[in-house]
DNA sequence: AGTGAAACGGAAGAGACTTTCCACTTACTG
DNA sequence: CAGTAAGTGGAAAGTCTCTTCCGTTTCACT
């Protein structure tokens, strides 16, 4: 089985007909079990579901970790989306804040997603297109809430990388919005006031998001 | 396999030495493995480096959750320790917030503590020792902080619960100390402060708490 | 010291997920 | 349209973790 789905060998030489609506009936049905299951959910499952053979999902997603990254990638498109919409807010603050709260209730009301973004997040050569496309627009948006004085100087996009991710787990079928507290919490601590001590070492770079993201899932590195 | 080592079969009778000899020897090597290997570790490695058979491992702790409670226990009285050393420093928020530090200090330099931890506070019904005894003392370092006004008023016990577990995961093995950065950024938020806006929404019940530990993990519940 | 029960080791068996395989089907190209 | 290559289904085989089992050993009690 070598023939693994990836972009590159997509933009190389197209999948047939056949091939390529088995490859989405896959990433559809994917999306639904893991939403129900969890990531860990049986290849079978998702086979049986598609109607197609478990070998055939095995063949197009060899592991597990390609079916995740694509999913992610089908879901990089509505979060550059909010930070654009973020980005058009004219309180700089209000923006950082509403992209924030509309990053978590994506999360929240889809819990494949959720999972997706960690279990992606914490592979480090797969993080690249996330980071590329989303890292940017939360860099300007904080740049902007800086400007204006309304977020503290000394906290740079992979801290709020993380905290974003953290946020989402806050919450259970019994308090579902309970997250909002604790972004309340967050958006006190990160707004900019005067005499404030600033925060000890440096923010973590770029490299560092994936080997937070395995701690966070406790996995070995 | 019916003889699962329990506190409370144990209250009944006593192991035999030899087997008593071999659950401590267990649970020394599976601290030992899960923290090189993490929580998913096989049971035959176990077995192998204790130098026993691994029908006998599955037969002391047939559930891996049993292990990992009964490991949770050896460390509860370390967290207890820190707890009641926290109280007796004089500054109420200086001992809360030294509290939180060697919790956490602690969480980061034994990687079997952490995993064990958000382990043991994701099952249900496992919770309940750690509940009872470490929930009193955070309380009351709480109310000490919050009676010198120190503390913002508007957070609870199950509030800095999650946080604390959450704090940890934020180091990587080039920034061991990074988690340093979050909790100082954590500790501006809850630190009170004239007009500051209440937070949205109650405090979550202690019985969340477990649903909380599974929404980390991305697990089902 | 004798006896019965607890406990043992580790191989065989069971279960579940992953990989391989091959006759057959579908699609593409000249 | 024919030939060839891509792609298929799903059973068999492989792999790994967990469970069962039984002859043997160890322990505790009388």
């Amino acid at each position: 089985m070598t023939t693994a789905s990836t972009p590159m060998q997509e933009a190389e030489r197209p999948l047939r007909k056949d091939a390529a609506r088995n490859r989405e009936l896959i990433l559809e049905t994917a999306a639904e079990v893991f939403a129900e299951q969890g990531l860990e959910a049986g290849y079978d499952e998702i086979a049986r579901r598609a109607g197609i053979g478990v070998g055939t999902v095995y063949r197009r997603f060899p592991e597990r970790s390609e079916l995740v990254q694509a999913l992610f990638e089908t879901r990089i498109d509505e979060m550059v989306a909010v930070g654009e919409e973020a980005a058009a807010i004219p309180d700089a603050w209000d923006g950082l804040t509403w992209f924030f709260e509309k990053s978590v209730e994506k999360q929240v009301a889809d819990r494949g997603l959720k999972e997706v973004m960690v279990q992606t997040l914490s592979e480090s050569g797969h993080m690249t297109v996330g980071r590329e496309r989303i890292g940017p627009i939360v860099e300007s948006l904080m740049q902007r809430a800086q400007a204006d004085g309304a977020l503290r100087k000394d906290v740079e996009v992979t801290d709020l990388g993380m905290q974003l991710m953290l946020i989402g787990s806050l919450s259970t079928p019994e308090q579902p919005d309970l997250w909002r507290r604790y972004l309340a919490l967050l958006f006190d601590a990160l707004r900019a006031r005067p005499g404030i001590t600033p925060l000890p070492l440096e923010a973590p770079p770029d490299e560092a998001m994936h080997m937070l993201m395995c701690n966070l899932q406790g996995r070995r590195t």
